[in-house]
DNA sequence: GGGGACAGTGCCACTGAGTGGCATTAGCTG
DNA sequence: CAGCTAATGCCACTCAGTGGCACTGTCCCC
């Protein structure tokens, strides 16, 4: 993995969510991001299709035509390639997060950012994400690898705040905001999926707003 | 990984924490025994000393003076021998919550659980874990492996947890407790880990207490 | 106490992920 | 058109992980 949030440093952060109109690159650039979106696609297609293991990356590198040494300069690894989808989340979001005034409790304020980032993703990132989703489920390799970007940007985030507001802040209490703020992520994305991604984003953010609103019951229930 | 919380069913759940008077068993349990903590033991050294992509399983299987194929019969991956002391942890995590009366407040009890956990793990089990983070701290490999085993800890929980108290309650809530106590959990050992495991698993236990007093104030905090 | 039964082991060959090196191609630039 | 360079293809290699089979040290029962 090795901190992959900020993914392979390729052209530019997101490749594949953007919804490019992005036929003013230069020919290189633009056949560089063809195959790199393919890549992600067909691997999708194939994981989904066959199983993830029964999948080889030759196999795939068949597919698409290119040598596996093309595929391992497009992405770091098997995983890497089927959690396109959380990379790209992942990195807009970094961005989102990176542009936005900090007022108000961080909380609310990491989650609004996450709304808006949602919003902007790609009209086709919703099915490609659930996909990912429900091959994650599988196979404890991609939910480990999975959960590594999560952790990752963490990790990034606590760093941007810090960085922004000041080195006057309790350093674990800010730290324990943000894993409070994942914590809330995984238990709607987690409910999302199992519900088959119904309403899509939308529906998604939907779950996100009403499990931000069940932490203070969930602080204090019983079982 | 495969959902290795409960770890390769081999003898019984936790082979290497418990402090064995095991002089009491067949001798060829003994053996395997004394073998699998060797693995363990003799990884975590190489790992540290010669850093663990430069330690390949053939060096570690000629140290331990057994063939791969033993290896792989003791432990389902390189990761899985690193974290031995995390696998240990939520083994006997797990069984602790499966073995509590759940009065009061889910996610004081849960901590609770952890205290007692945290007291009853082996003498050398500080050490180890302390080394197992730090070693995890820089290779991401064995960070998402770590976090993974969370995960398949916190799916457990909400299982047992269901289980026990019937099927009226929240599902949603209930997951985003468990979400919010290994969140608390995260942030403490990272602290720990940060100040180089200071005060042993009393000290950890302090963090973990503090930690949890910070919640609120966590959610409500501006940056 | 001797002799099967069998768990645990060693050995060997194999697949598949991931890397390094070098020659070749194809897009860019003057 | 010619030269430059980024990107690719190809080949050989390391190492993690698996399957199969022969072997041996324990156990257990007579």
């Amino acid at each position: 993995m090795a901190l992959a949030v900020k993914g392979q440093k390729l052209p530019g952060g997101n490749l594949l969510g953007v919804s490019d109109d992005l036929r003013a690159l230069p020919l290189r650039e633009r056949k560089k991001l063809r195959t790199r979106r393919t890549l992600a696609e067909t691997a999708l297609r194939l994981f989904t299709e066959r199983g993830y293991d029964a999948t080889t990356l030759d196999d795939l590198c068949d597919a698409v035509e290119v040598s596996k040494r093309t595929f391992f300069r497009n992405y770091r690894s098997k995983e890497d390639v089927a959690l396109a989808s959380d990379s790209d989340l992942w990195s807009t979001y970094l961005d989102h997060v990176a542009a936005l005034k900090l007022d108000g409790p961080l909380l609310a304020v990491l989650r609004t950012a996450l709304d808006t980032t949602l919003g902007a993703m790609d009209p086709d990132w919703d099915r490609r994400f659930l996909a990912t989703r429900e091959l994650s489920d599988g196979v404890p390799a991609l939910q480990a690898h999975s959960l590594g970007y999560c952790h990752d940007t963490t990790g990034a985030i606590v760093r941007t705040v810090t960085e922004r507001s000041g080195a006057d802040v309790d350093g674990v209490r800010l730290r324990l905001t943000v894993e409070i703020f994942v914590a809330a992520w995984h238990t709607a994305s987690l409910h999302w999926t199992a519900q088959g991604g119904r309403g899509g984003r939308d529906g998604l953010t939907k779950l996100v707003e009403e499990t931000f609103a069940k932490i203070p019951d969930a602080l204090t229930c019983s079982a």
